[in-house]
DNA sequence: TCCCCTCGAGTTCA
DNA sequence: CTCGAGGGGA
């Protein structure tokens, strides 16, 4: 709660200071010694702001440790955003040797190799931070965090201080232009002497060799980056203007003739039988190495097959990284709470005594759902195994039997919700007949718990995007009565009475008031397809709203779309299930939501208070707008997506099945019974090429 | 009909 | 990050 300055007593404002004060030198630390800054810059900024305000206000106030006495602390300045020619990927993690033999298997049938050897190469997975070095004609010209993936961080004067990374490369053959890729890393013996030195001039030492190679490469300075004893390994390259080599670990042999630290541990294995053998190789070194591995990468070896191969969503399909186990730590289950999402689903959540798991203090857990604590047989009481999955979010392996109470009963699920008005807990069951996992409050949005995880979506950063409306302050509001739906918050901006009361509230002055009316003013004209997300009827999430606001164009015309869906009109249910991905129950959600009185009518406020603009409308001046487009059969020179993508880009329908609807079938090779179908029916076919000679025109 | 892949929804910590 | 389930290819 942040109150007007001027409305402060000294005491409140001392006491405000002295919080100030620690949050800023916390989000300072966090931001130079971890590199994981917690907080926006923006709301950094605020809270230095308001640290400025009540200083001008109450100079006798000031403290020692003031923030605004300090010097180089804020992360003000910024690294430039620079995109990588190829997208940096992740990987796709391995557990345990099952999941290697099916990551085997997938490649394996993938590539339609009964038998046949499939060479790998295997190398130690560096614990540190992966960087791009991009080199034009041998010189580098750019280096670069990873970032997203797509778009990293300009960090190219701090990576050229590394010893290990070449300005110019050396040896031939290196192609004109070239990103390499690798791992920024410590090795442990320079970690210690480099924080006893931290120490010994009186700083913060960090946590770990991670943390420090990714502050030491984040510096400003690059004069500070070229003190630190920061190594690098080439393991790969990005973009590339003629090919590195036919193999993966030919490629590692160039890397290395080009002037590149390349690891030595990397091996080869002729067949995927040698894989587990090099992964236990490993975890005997890793105590040996002098620095920190996390687990082994295979990769196919031969790169014509990788390229085959190709990506399922964000990792390659033809590497995975076989991770050593989780650090893990026992603990006791003290409860299980029950959670209300914004559908109603319910989710157990386990209270935990705290405890310290690779570096960082654990109390909850999700559980999922009520079969997952009754596949685990966990009980109240119970002391538990935990681990941090994929190093991150908190996990609970199993209950330890030989610790539990005698008394423990077996956890039983509420069957009625927490909320204030009880409702039965109901489950749904799907088209098959089947019993859904997730157990539901059927209060729908009568239940308060839910209404505001609805509003709270609502102004979500990908829904409405309200600045200065955050949980904290919905919640207070909904309890107030001062916003009970979404049309109610364009309201408070502009309703005097509602502004009336916002001003009597505890923490509300001028200033935050002209604040929220603002952030809420900046958001009155929204997207369509935002505008759809935000309404945040089940399964309609960001993909779907985007395709539903493409399709329709207009809020009135899905609406009246969906007015005839309700009223019955099989030929507008047609129409929307032809869209990709949206099917049956997808649609009867949004029928059901805008077939009951109270959601029409808060919908018909909310309308009436924004404004939205019209989607992009599909093209109708190409020579495929209108028609319905099915891609069957392997495409060569496009994904499936990014056909798909250009399909409706140019304005056609892009189906799955061929009918009598169909205009135009492109089948590529390997194309089955849709392209028989096709000529049964009479529907044109098109090569690949032919699509793109059209479509392209 | 059977998978495989995406999407949605819920989640943790500092 | 993970799980469950919808959608759609084979």
């Amino acid at each position: 709660m942040t109150l007007d300055v001027d409305a402060l007593t000294e005491a409140e404002a001392a006491a405000d200071l002295e919080r100030l004060a620690r949050e800023i030198a916390e989000h300072d630390e966090r931001y130079h010694r971890e590199d994981a800054p917690t907080i926006s810059d923006a709301a950094y900024d605020a809270l230095k702001r308001r640290n400025a305000e009540l200083e001008a206000r109450f100079p006798q106030l000031v403290r020692p440790d003031s923030p605004s006495l300090r010097v180089g602390a804020a992360p003000a300045a910024k690294f430039s955003p620079v995109e990588h020619g190829v997208p940096m990927l992740s990987l796709d993690n391995a557990f345990s040797d099952g999941e290697v033999a099916d990551f085997v298997g997938r490649v394996r049938r993938f590539l339609r190799l009964d038998g046949e050897p499939i060479a790998f190469t295997a190398e130690p997975k560096i614990d540190g931070l992966s960087a791009s070095l991009r080199y034009e004609r041998g010189r580098l010209v750019q280096g670069a965090t990873r970032g997203d993936g797509r778009t990293g961080e300009d960090v190219t004067e701090n990576l050229r201080t590394l010893p290990d990374i070449p300005d110019r490369l050396s040896g031939e053959g290196w192609p004109e232009v070239i990103e390499v890729r690798g791992e920024v890393y410590i090795r442990h013996a320079d970690f210690a002497a480099m924080n006893a030195a931290e120490a010994e001039a009186g700083r913060r030492t960090y946590a770990n060799p991670r943390n420090a190679a990714a502050g030491s490469l984040r510096q400003l300075d690059a004069a500070v980056t070229a003190q630190r004893p920061l190594r690098f390994f080439a393991y790969a390259w990005g973009l590339t203007s003629a090919p590195v080599a036919e193999t993966q670990w030919e490629a590692l042999a160039r890397l290395r003739d080009w002037g590149f630290p390349v690891s030595e541990e990397a091996e080869r294995v002729l067949d995927a039988e040698g894989l587990l053998e090099v992964y236990a190789r490993a975890q005997a070194r890793r105590p040996h190495l002098g620095y920190d591995i996390d687990g082994v990468v295979y990769k196919v070896d031969r790169l014509d097959w990788q390229a085959r191969l190709g990506f399922v969503s964000r990792s390659p399909r033809w590497a995975v990284a076989h991770k050593f186990p989780a650090e893990q730590a026992r603990t006791v289950l003290e409860g299980i709470d029950i959670q209300v999402g914004r559908t109603g689903a319910l989710t157990p959540v386990a209270r935990l005594r705290p405890v310290t798991v690779g570096g960082v203090t654990v109390v909850n857990a999700t559980l999922h759902n009520a079969d997952e604590i009754a596949r685990k047989d966990l009980r109240v009481g119970d002391t538990v195994l935990i681990q941090r999955a994929g190093d991150v979010i908190p996990q609970i392996l199993q209950a330890l039997p030989e610790d539990r109470p005698p008394e423990a009963p077996p956890y039983v699920f509420p069957d009625v919700c927490p909320c204030p008005l009880r409702t039965p807990v109901v489950r749904e069951t799907t088209a098959a007949g089947v019993e859904t996992v997730v157990r539901r409050c059927s209060g729908e949005l009568a239940c308060p718990f839910q209404r505001v995880e609805h509003l709270k979506h609502f102004v979500s950063r990908r829904a409405f995007d309200i600045e200065g409306l955050g949980e904290k302050q919905l919640q207070a509001f909904y309890d107030d009565g001062l916003v009970r739906e979404p049309a109610d918050i364009f309201r408070l901006a502009r309703d005097e009475a509602r502004l009336q009361a916002l001003r009597e509230r505890e923490g509300y002055g001028e200033t935050s008031i002209r604040n929220l009316v603002a952030g809420i003013e900046a958001r009155r004209t929204i997207s369509l397809e935002r505008f759809i997300f935000a309404l945040g009827v089940r399964h309609v999430g960001e993909t779907t709203a985007r395709t539903l606001a493409q399709a329709y164009g207009s809020w009135p015309r899905l609406a009246e779309a969906l007015e005839a869906i309700i009223a019955g009109d099989a030929g507008a249910r047609a129409d929307m299930d032809a869209l990709d991905k949206i099917g049956d129950p997808t649609i009867d959600a949004l029928a059901a939501y805008f077939g009951e009185a109270h959601n029409r009518e808060a919908v018909r406020r909310l309308v009436d208070a924004v404004s939205i603009e019209d989607a992009e409308r599909p093209k109708t001046d190409t020579a495929v707008a209108g028609k319905t487009v099915v891609f069957t059969g392997a495409l060569e020179r496009l994904t499936r997506d990014e056909a798909k993508a250009q399909a409706a880009a140019l304005g056609a329908k892009v189906g799955s099945s061929v009918s009598r609807k169909t205009d135009i079938v492109v089948a590529g090779p390997g194309a089955g019974s849709k392209l028989k179908t096709a000529q049964e029916l009479g529907v044109q076919v098109l090569t690949e090429d032919e699509w793109l000679a059209l479509a392209t025109g």
